[in-house]
Parts: structure tokens; sequence; C-alpha cells
DNA sequence: AAACCGGGGTT
DNA sequence: AACCCAGGTTT
């Protein structure tokens, strides 16, 4: 019954999304590596826009890793972004171009854990296994009032088979996508609309006012707190900026020399760079420290802006004009300096 | 400031 | 199983 009404009332009052009107597991891939960790209205454009430039999964394996990167910018957790690049090759080179049709194969996808390769497995090839992503979890904890710790993987392999059981003989694609819809726009974190759920009659927090404590988490996340001093070399109209390495945070993008501290002491390390690279200051300009929240890091970054005299060598990079830093998959933290500096 | 969209990867 | 993640946005 849980299934019947939860899928009924999806196909009501679901939300019309490009890639719920597809089969195609290159775009269900897609759409689902763009999703990890990001909202819908967040991930939209970014699906349309990689649609657009990547109309199979052949042009995206074809495509350099740059222009993937530039195309992922501002959406966050790039690793995403090289894991969907590395994984069209592997589908084309060594799968022939076919993505893998069920649950376990899909899995040894990179960037493909068990959430996302069930959600492949029952939108494209409709595999009955169930798609348990953050709304879906806190749809059955609720229904079932479960306050065992959601983060838990002993737990999590437990809600795992309850929802296998609950979907047999129902459709599997529409299943899932109706119980995470119902997640994302009825039984939300806070402030859930328990009167216009289509299950409430048999939700046991509904009955038992306990919506509100649904689903518990043992842990806390740990917070740290981190320095980072960026330095933007400036000569003549360009700038300074270093491809990061292969197996660095960030890695492949561009960005400015950057300094990780232990301190606030943003002069000493200023001193200490431009010694390193004998660099022949004309200015320098200090920005304001920058405050950046993360979920795993409070970070404090202070830009400070170099003009040099000569076009130095400095490490590993180059010197971009502004509009040549356009065409540079950079980190969001560093398009924003960059469209301040623009402004002025 | 904390929670949220969380899943995937590594050890 | 424990731990980590150089994100952006909302509450």
């Amino acid at each position: 019954m849980f299934a019947k009404k939860i899928i009924s009332w999806y196909l009501k009052n679901k939300r019309d999304l490009p890639w719920r009107n597809t089969d195609n597991p290159y775009y269900i891939w897609l759409s689902e590596i763009i999703l990890q960790q990001t909202r819908v209205q967040q991930g939209l454009p970014y699906y349309e826009k990689f649609v657009e430039n990547f109309k199979t999964v052949e042009a995206l394996a074809a495509a350099n890793e740059g222009e993937v990167l530039r195309l992922w910018q501002g959406l966050g957790y790039y690793s995403r972004g090289r894991n969907l690049h590395k994984t069209a090759q592997v589908v084309v080179r060594e799968y022939g171009g076919r993505f893998p049709d069920n649950f376990k194969d899909l899995q040894k996808l990179k960037g493909v854990g068990r959430y996302t390769a069930a959600a492949i497995a029952s939108f494209a090839f409709n595999e009955s296994v169930p798609a348990i992503d953050g709304n879906a979890l806190r749809v059955l904890t609720r229904f079932f009032e479960i306050f065992d710790p959601i983060d838990s993987p002993s737990v999590q392999k437990n809600i795992f088979d309850i929802a296998t059981d609950l979907m047999k003989n129902v459709d599997a694609g529409n299943y899932n996508q109706a119980v995470m819809e119902l997640g994302a726009t009825v039984c939300t974190p806070k402030n859930p609309n328990c009167e216009e759920c289509p299950i409430n009659i048999e939700c046991k927090a509904f009955e038992n006012k306990s919506v509100s404590q649904i689903p518990i988490k043992a842990k806390k996340t740990k917070v740290s707190q981190k320095f980072f001093q960026y330095f933007v070399f400036e000569h003549k109209g360009r700038y300074w900026l270093k491809k990061r390495a292969d197996n660095e945070i960030w890695a492949n993008m561009y960005d400015f020399y950057l300094v990780e501290s232990e301190n606030l002491d943003y002069h000493e390390n200023l001193e200490k760079t431009i010694e390193e690279f004998n660099i022949e200051v004309e200015s320098v300009k200090t920005y304001p420290v920058v405050n950046h929240i993360l979920t795993h890091q409070k970070q404090q970054i202070a830009f400070t802006e170099v003009k040099c005299k000569s076009a130095s060598t400095i490490g590993n990079g180059n010197w971009y004009t502004i509009e040549e830093l356009d065409d540079l998959a950079k980190p969001k933290i560093i398009v924003d300096f960059i469209q301040n500096l623009k402004k002025g």
C-alpha cells in the first residue's frame, strides 16, 4: 500500500525535470552525478549546459578535462567533474559506449556509489533496487519511526533491506522517484507538510508526533579552522596562475599562488614569498580577509595583490590576461575574486 | 552558525 | 566501520 499510494501521489504532483523524461542511462547518470550534494535548483542549469555541449557519452569522453571542469565551475566538489570525464572515457573504451545495465556493475564506475547505481538501475533499466538518498532516508525513518542513527552503516543496511521489500511488484523507477520527491517537497527536514502527505495515516512518526525528531544523527560534523593566503601577482595587466597537480585538492584547476599558514600572520607569508621568488615589488594591496565557511572547515582567506616590476618566473605558473582567465577552470573563490577585480 | 542537498572514496 | 571531503545555498 505504501508504494502504490506514493506512486499515485507522485504521478499527480511531480516536478517536470528534464532527466525524468528519458530512459537514456547517459542522461540519467549525468543528472545524478550533478545532483550529488546539490539541489535541483542549483544543478538544473549545469545539466542543461552539459547536455547541450555533450549530447552523447562519446562526445563527453572526447572532450578535454579542462573543458569539463570549466563547465563544472561553480558547482563545487570538483572531483565529481573529473570522475564524470574519466567514467565517460571508461564507458566508451571499455564498455563499448554502453553503460552497465545493473545495480552491481554500475557501482564499478568511478563516482557511482550505492545510491547513484540504484538510481540509474531503476530509472534506466527498471531494476528493483531502492535508491535511498537523504530524502528517501527521511521518509522511511519517519514512516517507521526509526530512532536509530542514520549515519550508522548497519542501520542504513537495515533500511535498505526494508526498502527493498517495500518496492516488490511496483514500478521501480517511478517508486524511487516518488519516495525522493515526497521527501524533497512534503516530508522536508523542517516544517514538513504532513497534512498534505499521502501516507500520513500510516506514518508512525506522525501518529506519535515525533516527526520533528527524526531522522537522528549520532555524530556532529567536525569543523576545523584553517588560514590561507592568496598572492595575486600582477604585471602589466597579466596575472599569475598555476594549474594544480593531479593529486591535490582542486586537482587540475587553476588558481593564484597559495600559502597555508598556522595563523593570521600574513605579513610574514608576504616577506617569505617575495624573497623566495626574488620578486621586485611595485606595490602591495591587501584585501579584507574573506571568511569561507565550508561543511568541514572554517577558512580565513587573505588576498594580497602584488604588482610586480617584471613578469618573473614563479614556480610552474603562467601569466594570463583577464580575458584569457575566462577559459580556465577555477574554484569559485577565485572566480569571485576576479569578478571583484574587474569591477575595480 | 548550523543545517541542508549528501554520496563517494580511502584507510 | 571510521574517517574524510579547499561546496554552494538556505535557515
